[in-house]
DNA sequence: CTGAAAGCGCTTACAG
DNA sequence: CTGAAAGCGCTTACAG
């Protein structure tokens, strides 16, 4: 089967391609072409199955209409839903998106964004590693249209969707005082992070203000080596003296495996321990109690990023925006 | 900033561009270029950090290196973590990989085609809907290569890499059996798609072989009305008579589902009841009892799909090749 | 060993 | 109202 083309129809009915061209893409208001002629090119484009090819109208207008999604870790699942929602958001608005994955590693994502500049992305939409600023920084010196999600260098003078972390954090901890915990653990990551370490000031903030904080509670993991690491603090933790008796888990990653490994060892959750964790997870639902969690509005959030990004890229917009939306801490969400 | 092309590097070294281009793609082997002129437009790409434009170059060979990858659901686990590993064995290849969404939607299906197809993508995996096979066959008719994943049309001559959905779902039932089930439930969907019907199939004929097959126990849920319809579906088993005290899941979604509903209703899962679900799940590992489940080779799916789909792309086989492969009853891992 | 030319499928001034 | 021409950035015969 031969690829049909616009100039296919436009031999068939002996017409240029340009006249095709103006009708199909609907430039043909004001009599630019007549009635006739432009209903038997839609029926011949039609009766042809014609598809456009995107790639030569890409070229030639040197605009792709595609967005360039970086992300952290698609395998986690806070990354892959809102993976999901920028998709469903940018496709509704005619992009189409190219997702890479970092791996939460500086030179995959130098890669990644080679590959998808190659690729002539209009924008990108990019969860950074550490130590990238000078990668972004590249960017927006080639005014290449960028928005930050969940992440970002506050020294850097670059879009950002994020939410408050540390007064969610803050408000978070502060909840397991009132519930009257006495001697309160965070777990979070070693990890130069800005985000991150916003979550873990404000736990720490909460726990100085009510005249609890101990430096010897606060525990940093590796993201690399998530499990043996968490295993260990908890281990810790459960073995202090006194007791640990409330611990908050800054991501939602370390959550998962923070649960896993108090039920390991046996520790029985909201009695001998109350805990709070970041991002919602099935997981919760299924347990005979209820864990409070912090709930992020990935929705928003993806909502947010790519109207910011195709509104940078449709009007070459150089204000820089910074939002800060507020997450949630929901604390009786078990008959759900 | 200026882009920079093949004719900038070209002119500032005053060369023609087609020599750029030979040196560029290494195909100036064999004395095609001289070892210095090669060597100073290698150097002067890395200078000028040249990014060459896919597009363009698409465009002109009739190929993209794109591969449509088109999904039911993306926000199910299943379909997401196959998402990932496709996506990353296609760029080990040196393939993007676009996802379109269809959420079980003929139309949208037709639509996410014409949309990957004007994208000139090389090639589909598709996780089809139902009574999508006239779309399919378009395809093939059109010489397009495709590659179906996780469900397939048997009477459809197209390749597929699917599992031993019947063997897996009656070992999965008899394996209650074996435990003592005596009036064991299957809870599946009311759909028309091969895969589910086999793994309902296995079932049956593992419950008819053991002599205790009783047709008001399989249940069929709507996918669009899912938990309404396992709440009910739970319901009357629980309130059976005499009462249900096994059942098989037959679906990632409907397992989860299942549990939750289960739970509910303050069953205590394998005291109460015995289950068996398909796919795995994070929840189940934070239960304090052990649910055995099915594990599909994901990784394997992925890995077979995408090469079956570039051999095809790369070498215009025509013969059509149906994997089936082996997943795994898991029935003991609560120490994982 | 290197260059000039054609062409992939589009769109967009421009001319008439 | 419609067409001819140029050009987006590449690659690939072809010529020398």
């Amino acid at each position: 089967m031969k690829k049909i083309s616009l100039k296919t129809i436009a031999n068939e009915l002996g017409v240029s391609s340009a006249t095709v061209s103006l009708v199909l893409n609907g430039k043909d208001k004001n009599g630019r072409v007549s009635k006739e002629l432009s209903k038997k090119i839609l029926e011949k484009a039609a009766e042809l199955n014609y598809i456009p090819n995107t790639l030569a109208k890409s070229l030639k207008v040197g605009k792709s209409n595609t967005i360039g999604l970086i992300i952290a870790d698609i395998s986690n699942i806070f990354f892959g839903t809102l993976a999901l929602y920028i998709q469903n958001f940018a496709q509704q608005k005619g992009y189409t998106v190219i997702i890479g994955n970092t791996n939460e590693n500086l030179n995959e994502m130098e890669l990644v964004i080679n590959f998808l500049s190659s690729r002539q992305v209009d924008g990108f939409i990019i969860t950074p590693t550490e130590k990238s600023q000078d990668l972004l920084n590249k960017l927006t010196l080639n005014n290449i249209p960028l928005v930050l999600v969940d992440r970002t260098f506050p020294e850097l003078n670059v879009n950002s969707v994020m939410i408050n972390n540390y007064e969610i954090s803050y408000k978070a901890t502060e909840q397991l005082i009132k519930k009257g915990c006495k001697n309160i653990g965070v777990i979070s990551y070693k990890q130069d992070h800005y985000h991150v370490n916003e979550r873990k000031r404000g736990a720490i903030e909460a726990l100085k203000n009510f005249g609890i904080f101990y430096p010897e509670n606060i525990k940093e993991v590796r993201y690399n080596h998530l499990s043996e690491d968490i295993s260990e603090a908890i281990d810790k933790m459960i073995n202090n003296n006194p007791k640990i008796d409330g611990i908050f888990f800054t991501t939602n990653s370390i959550s998962i495996n923070g649960v896993k490994s108090l039920i390991k060892n046996n520790i029985v959750i909201q009695k001998d321990i109350q805990i709070t964790c970041f991002d919602e997870n099935d997981a919760f639902y299924i347990l005979p109690y209820s864990i409070p969690f912090i709930k992020q509005p990935i929705k928003e959030i993806a909502r947010r990023a790519t109207d910011m990004l195709i509104e940078q890229i449709e009007d070459k917009k150089n204000e820089v925006n910074r939002i800060v939306l507020d997450s949630e801490l929901v604390v009786n969400d078990l008959n759900n």
